[in-house]
DNA sequence: CACATACTTAAGTATGTGCTTAACAATCAG
DNA sequence: CTGATTGTTAAGCACATACTTAAGTATGTG
């Protein structure tokens, strides 16, 4: 059962590189690693106006990068450690023959005992 | 020594992650893990035009994730790995406490005799 | 209620992206 | 030299992106 979620590749990837390549998106992920936020919270260390980065926080969310939720008048935002697990899952796929031996070398340099 | 080529976070990922964004350009990049080719054989596969592609190789030259070579009138392409595991790397170290946690559970249960 | 807080919506602008077609090299094969 | 192959350059077009400011909506606080 590989649902389109679990896909290598697909047209979510689109979204999440996307939302990626911008320095300020990067950093609110970084941010966020550190756990849950809310969106003034996140835009404080930005010289970008609030708009901007709701903005910015929107195409995040867009891409299944982080989630949100709104309480009172606050919304707090963290991180779908899911999403950045499947882009990274992308990339680790990509390696190319001499890199595939070098890993197992190292895969059987490890598996020897040592000493 | 650690050179801006290996910072984890830098302005080069603007352009690796903005490059991986498009399908066209991932389609290149998976193909050019089974090694080098042609500008007209990586055009081949799809229904853009010739300079269309040839857009998106620069796209992919110009952040790092190929090189190019002319040899006669044939250009060579292919994949630089240390880009690719350069984006890999940021995105392995995202992450939350929670996921730090259970890493570290894992790695226990792993060093942990079977049986 | 009055006012501040924490967003939200709308609209505008400058720049960038992904493509196209048309015309131009450069190299190689007969 | 002729002509086919392989790529390059230039210009243009429709649409997306990264902001902005100005005005609006909830939701708490004294």
């Amino acid at each position: 059962m590989l649902n389109n979620q679990d896909a290598p590749d697909g047209p979510e990837l689109d979204g999440v590189f996307h939302a990626l390549a911008d320095p300020t998106r990067r950093a609110i992920v970084i941010r966020l690693c550190e756990g849950p936020a809310s969106v003034s919270l996140l835009a404080e260390p930005f010289a970008i106006s609030l708009p901007g980065i709701v903005q910015h926080l929107q195409v995040l969310e867009a891409s299944g990068l982080i989630r949100s939720e709104k309480i009172g008048r606050v919304r707090s935002c963290s991180l779908v450690p899911a999403a950045v697990r499947r882009a990274e899952n992308w990339l680790g796929l990509r390696r190319t023959p001499e890199e595939r031996r070098l890993d197992r070398l190292e895969q059987f340099l490890k598996s020897q005992p040592p000493h």
